[in-house]
RNA sequence: GGGCGCGUAGCUCAGUUGGUUAGAGCACACGCUUGAUAAGCGUGGGGUCGGUGGUUCGAGUCCACUCGCGCCCA
């Protein structure tokens, strides 16, 4: 007879091989057949709400792991939440307007950018941005993120940039709106501002002067000298045009400065001048000046406020401080003109300093350089030199060939030119101490996010909102005709707003002023009635920044402010900064009450990714083809994100063992519970095996620490504790143990029932615990046991039976017994121990199977002895051999514990037949007359 | 150059208020099983805890410096 039909052996439809790539998009037409999203807000209507708010991709390129990572990270966080209870509605949103698209579209344009309008090439950059979101839309889906997806929020809808102007009239109400002078790239061949990505560095020729700045206020005292002159400061620079706009000359407050004496040919007489000590030999061997003389030497801070007077116009300027001053070139005193550059700007704000750009459009000086009126700046240098030579200020001139900024579309050299900007100001109505207050009340994760967005914040300058370009959303100011004031009120830009929202923004470049400008306004200041439209748009920023408004203040199923922002460590200076600042300052609160960070993918070794590097981006369409999503998932929630994340096919690759892994036991579980009923079948708890009771009992652990990581959002711990649970208590250890009373137990006994008891809740469970991550393949555990299988409602009746609708399992203080746990751990530790000692005569062949095997194992303690007497009759069960023998004290030929002290193992093969039907060796078999190859249980069973 | 982080086996992670020979899983090697079978089980090798110096009876853990990497600024 065939025994192998009598024992009850595992049966499932749930396959083996899991086929991701292909099962995937089958479950998600399941999905979509019964709207899964709608289903699930359905079941949560009468729940709290859980917003999360999504931070908008920007709508160019394909969807690459950084981005994938982000979306699972929020996807997680949203199943998990509605799992939780909660109303987790979630709004997907994408950045639209901006530069790198409009970039993309003019140079595709080419000439015919500078004739086409403004409205043509919105319209164009529009349908550009429209078709990544759908591609990135399709990409987002196939990682398996449940959301509005047919609703999501662009930041170039009507209504979207209508709210970005109700905030900013909000703004412009409260006082925070402010113009003022900043300097921007500039062509002055396309009269364009130019941001920095638009620039093209290349090799350019041009002068480098020396140049002494004659000093008012006397020094010598400083350097312990005493001198008749009060000599002079020196400088250098390869811009001499920018000259006219000289304001300040910086030093570096902790670097010294030396006094230096030499003979000037072009005074005819010694003169003394500063420059920073570590440059005098340079500098005065590149002016190829040979007698001079070091008098003395200063700090820089001791020169702070000293008075010069600038070389050729009636100005007199201070010395300031600045940190990045450097000696690697120049003279270590740096010819400051803020109209002219990023760096000195700044220190003209830190001096209030004026910001002069005595240039126009065209690159053409204005009155107020006051000299060389009208000629072209670049030729203007040589004039300049000469100027500077003429009035003996001029140390040394000579041509040099360095790194200059190119315009990226007519490659002409770009200046710095100041030009009148928008600004928000931070420091008005207190707003960086209320934002700086919302942030500590906001709830960071990790917790250094607190430190770094307070010290950005701080730090931070006013906010400059203006940019000088064409796809965004215009800044609906107006200006006089007549004498150039600009018009700007809360009340027209309102007017504006409602505009917008009927026709969208392009309703700017399409409609004249008075379109937007109350009608019959004047100018208060000279009393033009015709207005001009602003032509600058807003930063992109500002658009995202006002998302709180157009997104989780408006959308129906959201609610302000949102209970979580997830994006990168970037967007503490970007976003997450960007929409706290004008929140408190139209609402009086963040628009968070907490923010979680994740760190940036990196290749293997660390390194930041880049294209040009062999691999380049990973895309996630490329590996939810290769891998599916679920292992890209479970990935995912495998690292510990904070940090940076080192990523590549291989660590992906290293992933689909562990899903396999976790898949294999489900499997298992399934296969065991097939004829398996909740309702007739049940063991009560008093009737379980104490191992049974202990796999309950690790299970409520799994569900308390699990939940804990998810609250944390510490899904890699969730990861390591779910990953051991399977491995190690379940698969080695209990279910190994289990398959003996499931497969050979007559089907309807106790203890096979009790097994399968345990096993249905751990199913269960364990098919929610994982479902946030593994959201495929939970849906596929949970589609393959039927209904009155699961261990609890998975909701009302009518309702749409996915597990994405369950509710998150909670720990049942009942099937919590410590003590319990404690001796079966000391129990892991003896079968530690003997499996160690079976594997030694494995070894040396003296058996295969540890069926074949018979314990005997000593205690040469009292109190062990007496434990282990009290699971006699379990311990052939534990440790899977035919027989156990206990024993005190020594035994002799027997192999010591490590695990357990005290204890002495000694295995050898059973003299006994084998059962043909469980395998064990038993004095039983051969009893029986019609089963002579059984042993007396299986007779039994049979 | 500045601010904020990170650095424990090949990989992903544990390591309580400083306290024995630094743990787990995977990977790797070698076996067992063939009733979870393109599965399951066992045993084993592998780490100067980025480096140096210090505090201490004792440091992966505390301090200082240093190297490498990332994000954001300059």
């Amino acid at each position: 007879m065939n025994y192998k039909d009598t024992i009850n052996l595992p049966k499932t439809d749930f396959a083996m091989k899991a086929d991701l790539v292909k099962r995937e998009p089958e479950l998600h037409r399941w999905w979509a057949e019964v709207d899964i999203y709608r289903a699930i807000l359905n079941a949560r209507r009468a729940a709290p709400k859980y917003v999360l708010h999504d931070g908008p991709p920007y709508a160019n390129g394909e969807v690459h792991i950084g981005t994938g990572i982000n979306k699972i990270l929020k996807d997680i966080v949203v199943k998990y939440k509605t799992m939780r209870g909660f109303e987790t509605p979630y709004v997907p949103g994408w950045d639209c307007h901006g530069q790198p698209i409009e970039h993309k579209v003019v140079t595709q344009l080419g000439r015919k950018a500078q004739t086409t309008p403004k409205a043509e090439i919105r319209e164009m950059c529009k349908k550009y941005a429209e078709s990544f979101i759908d591609i990135q839309r399709r990409q987002f889906k196939r990682l398996g993120v449940f959301g509005e997806w047919e609703r999501p929020y662009l930041t170039f809808d009507p209504t979207y940039e209508a709210s970005v102007l109700e905030l900013f009239a909000d703004l412009v109400e409260k006082g925070h709106v402010y113009r003022k002078l900043k300097p921007v790239h500039w062509c002055m061949s396309c009269r364009t501002a130019l941001a920095e990505a638009e620039l093209e560095y290349g090799d350019e020729k041009g002068p480098s002067i020396y140049v002494r700045f004659p000093l008012r206020t006397r020094v010598d005292k400083l350097f312990g000298v005493k001198l008749s002159d009060p000599g002079s400061v020196m400088i250098w620079t390869t811009t001499p045009w920018t000259l006219p706009a000289n304001v300040a000359t910086a030093l570096h407050p902790q670097l010294n400065y030396a006094l230096v004496k030499y003979e000037s040919v072009a005074l005819g007489r010694p003169e003394t001048t500063i420059v920073a000590a570590p440059t005098v030999e340079r500098v005065f061997g590149a002016l190829g000046i040979k007698n001079f003389e070091v008098l003395g030497t200063a700090e820089g801070k001791a020169l702070n406020g000293t008075e010069y007077t600038h070389p050729f116009i009636n100005r007199t300027c201070p010395i300031v401080m600045a940190d990045y001053v450097r000696v690697e070139d120049g003279t270590g005193c740096v010819h400051t003109a803020p109209g002219h550059g990023q760096e000195d700007y700044a220190t003209g704000i830190e001096y209030n300093l004026p910001v002069l750009s005595p240039v126009d459009p065209d690159g053409r000086f204005t009155q107020e350089a006051e000299v060389f009126v009208g000629m072209n700046v670049f030729d203007a240098d040589q004039k300049i030199c000469k100027l500077l030579a003429d009035n003996k200020t001029l140390l040394r001139q000579e041509e040099i060939t360095h790194s200059y900024p190119h315009c990226w579309r007519c490659k002409k050299p770009v200046i710095f030119r100041a030009t009148e900007q928008w600004f928000i100001a931070v420091d008005h109505a207190n707003a960086r101490e209320k934002a700086l207050a919302q942030v500590a009340k906001t709830k960071w994760y990790p917790e250094w996010g607190e430190v770094r967005i307070s010290g950005m914040l701080r730090e931070r300058p006013d906010w400059c909102i203006s940019r000088q370009r064409t796809w965004g959303v215009p800044i609906p100011a107006v200006y006089c005709q007549k004498c150039g004031k600009p018009f700007l009120t809360a009340e027209n830009v309102r007017r504006t707003a409602a505009i917008f929202a009927k026709e969208g923004a392009s309703a700017w470049f399409l409609q004249p002023a008075s379109y937007f400008h109350s009608g019959g306004a004047k100018c208060e200041k000279c009393g033009g009635a015709e207005f001009r439209k602003e032509d600058d748009i807003f930063d992109v920023w500002f658009e995202s920044g006002a998302s709180h408004r157009a997104v989780v203040m408006k959308h129906e199923a959201l609610s302000f402010p949102a209970d979580l922002y997830l994006e990168g460590t970037d967007q503490h200076r970007g976003w997450f900064q960007l929409s706290l600042l004008p929140t408190v300052m139209s609402q009086g609160v963040a628009p968070f009450r907490a923010v979680l960070t994740h760190g940036f993918v990196v290749d293997e070794e660390g390194d930041k990714l880049s294209k040009s590097k062999a691999g380049g981006l990973l895309q996630a369409e490329e590996l939810t083809d290769k891998y599916g999503a679920d292992v890209l998932r479970l990935w995912t929630s495998s690292v510990n994100f904070t940090d940076d994340i080192p990523v590549s096919h291989k660590v992906i690759q290293e992933r689909a063992e562990p899903y396999m892994k976790i898949r294999n036991t489900f499997r298992y579980l399934l296969g065991n519970l097939f004829d398996f009923d909740p309702t007739r079948h049940t063991v009560p708890l008093g009737q379980l095996h104490e191992i049974d009771r202990w796999a309950l009992s690790r299970l409520q652990n799994l569900i308390r620490r699990v939940t804990s990581h998810y609250e944390r959002f510490e899904f890699y711990r969730a990861y390591h504790d779910i990953y051991n649970f399977c491995v190690v208590e379940m698969s080695a250890f209990y279910l190994d143990i289990a398959k003996d009373r499931l497969y050979c137990s007559g089907a309807d006994w106790t203890e096979r029932r009790g097994v399968q008891t345990v096993l249905g809740t751990i199913l269960d469970t364990l098919t929610r615990l994982v479902a946030p991550v593994l959201v495929h393949t939970a849906e596929e555990i949970w589609r393959n046991t039927s209904a009155h299988k699961k261990g609890s409602a998975a909701g009302s009746p009518g309702e749409v039976d996915s597990v994405h609708i369950a509710t998150w399992p909670t720990v049942d203080p009942e099937l919590v017994d410590v003590d319990l746990e404690t001796r079966w751990d000391r129990l892991v530790k003896v079968r530690t121990d003997v499996l160690r000692e079976l594997e030694r005569l494995r070894k040396e062949k003296t058996i295969g199977s540890s069926l074949e095997a018979n314990v005997t194992l000593h205690a040469d303690d009292e109190k062990l002895y007496e434990f282990l007497k009290g699971y006699e009759k379990d311990l052939p069960m534990v440790f899977i051999v035919s027989n156990v023998k206990l024993g005190c004290g020594l035994l002799k030929g027997s192999t010591p514990g490590v695990e357990v002290q005290k204890l002495s193992i000694l295995a050898k093969p059973s003299e006994h037949k084998r059962c043909e039907r469980c395998w064990n060796r038993r004095d039983t078999v051969g009893k029986d007359t019609t089963h002579p190859a059984l042993c007396a249980r299986c007779v039994r069973a049979v």
